[in-house]
RNA sequence: GGAGAGAUGGCAGAGUGGUCGAUUGCGGCAGUCUUGAAAACUGUUGAGUGUAAUAGCUCCGGGGGUUCGAAUCCCUCUCUCUCCGCCA
């Protein structure tokens, strides 16, 4: 959510990085500052009505005290006149605040000065690349035929059980998933992330915090008895630590990791895109998170890319990395850099981890800020990443990996499986 | 699920209708003293909104109510603790 003050102040700045998003929000900038406006005055008007009761009410205690009864009978008169109005106004200035609440939650973050004009996911521009193209003198398989031969995951199965997109592990292939989160675990702690076990369903309020609520409530699978939601990542529950949280600023940055399943309804999804682990209702994956300074977050955020790319290189995977254009970046995003492995069976790149920096744009909503030198709370930076999202790393192994008769396991991953081959 | 108790500033903990945004202690910060540190002493120390800066206004778990006036009384929700029941 953007700040009322960023947008009165930097209007033309914040409208010309949004444009960048190839839609126009001027009209809603505007709508926002007239609603504020409106907001001061109403506040204004409120709090000079309480601040004459606040004032009656004073002399009537002091009036009792010294006995005079019908000067404070006499007193009593005005308060009446000024609950009335009091009341509403308060009652018009809620529906602002409601009505203002609303347009900010339309309007998405400001892509950086960085971040480039385009359409769509067509104009990401590619900024690093890393990694050999396997070449094989056979007919490779697509890894949902890898996965079948050799027993690793059964998809029917997870048909039966709960439905299409919640696949059952088995085997080499529950053990495979298992290594790769300690590996990426471990990797995580070695880069100095504090390792978080979170829980996998959220409150409403965490849903606001981070962004998933009001607008993406579709895309969460929703426990009404409970009013919780099935976290969709790892980044809700893990950034919702620091909801209403006033941190000093010495404390920053803060570094955090945790592997959850995530669970995303994923309505509208089809065709070739949902073959085998291209897209699921559950999987794993391990999240790093980052509560920054702001002076600091770009660099962060860059040491955060190195920290995937090191993953991705350890694996063996060739990888490239794109930088998002303004028509393809999230919502509450305000820089983001995806990664995306080959998958030489299948012929296409495939989405392994999207890293972001959010700027003050959840933590606007989160109410969390640390204390500076002045002394004066401000707004942290928030930034995470999936470092790194299983179920496509798994069709890139067992793809990429593959030979004549079976898949080869990375050696840096020998000692988190226990076994260096698949068949 | 049943019965009871409670929720106050970074923490502890007063406050049961009228200068209470809140006594006090600890912690934090600044200063005095000291070669330096500790101790002691002095001062300072919540957030939001608003303003050029003041002022004003809001906030004592959330919401609602009573009252001229609520941290304090009433209703309701949430959470925590104790006991009972159930349970991996």
């Amino acid at each position: 959510m953007l700040q009322v003050n960023q947008i009165r102040e930097n209007r033309e700045f914040i409208e010309r990085g949004l444009a960048k998003r190839n839609k126009d929000y001027s009209q809603n900038l505007s709508d926002i500052l007239a609603l504020d406006d409106s907001r001061k005055k109403t506040h204004k008007e409120l709090d000079d009505l309480l601040a004459e009761g606040n004032l009656i009410a004073k002399e009537i205690g002091q009036l009792l005290k010294n006995g005079q009864m019908a000067e404070a009978e006499q007193r009593k008169q005005r308060t009446v006149e000024l609950k009335e109005s009091s009341k509403a106004l308060e009652i018009s200035l809620q529906k602002i605040e409601e009505d203002l609440k609303a347009q900010l939650y339309l309007v998405p973050n400001v892509p950086h000065e960085s971040v480039v004009f385009g359409k769509g996911a067509d104009e990401n521009v590619e900024c690093f690349s890393w990694g050999k193209r396997p070449v094989f003198d056979f007919e490779a398989k697509a890894h949902w035929d890898i996965a079948s031969q050799f027993d690793l995951i059964d998809f029917e199965l997870g048909n039966k059980i709960t439905g299409a997109g919640f696949p059952v592990y088995r085997n080499l292939g529950a053990r495979l998933q298992r290594a790769l989160i300690n590996f990426f675990l471990d990797e995580a702690q070695k880069a100095g992330y504090e390792e978080y076990m979170l829980p996998h369903m959220v409150n409403e309020e965490s849903g606001y915090g981070t962004g998933q609520l009001p607008d993406k409530e579709g895309q969460m699978y929703h426990v009404q008895v409970d009013n919780l939601y099935l976290i969709p990542t790892a980044e809700v529950p893990l950034t919702n630590i620091f909801r209403d949280v006033i941190l000093k600023e010495e404390q920053l940055p803060l570094k955090l990791t945790g592997y959850t399943p995530c669970f995303r309804r994923e309505a509208g999804s089809y065709g070739k895109d949902v073959r085998g682990l291209n897209r699921l209702h559950q999987f794993d994956k391990v999240e790093i998170v980052q509560i920054a300074n702001p002076t600091d977050s770009y660099r962060i955020l860059e040491e955060m890319l190195e920290h995937v790319k090191g993953l991705l290189q350890k694996l063996g995977l060739e990888f490239r990395i794109l930088r998002l254009c303004g028509g393809d970046m999230g919502f509450a995003s305000a820089c983001t850099y995806d990664f995306e492995v080959y998958s030489a069976a299948q012929q296409r790149w495939l989405e392994v981890s999207s890293t972001s920096n959010f700027e003050t744009f959840q933590s606007n909503r989160l109410k969390c800020r640390f204390k500076g030198k002045d002394g004066k709370p401000q707004l942290v930076h928030t930034l995470n990443g999936s470092a790194l999202a299983l179920p496509r790393i798994v069709a890139a192994l067992l793809e990429n990996h593959q030979d004549a008769s079976g898949v080869v396991i990375p050696e840096v991953l020998r000692p988190w499986c226990g076994f260096d081959r698949i068949g």
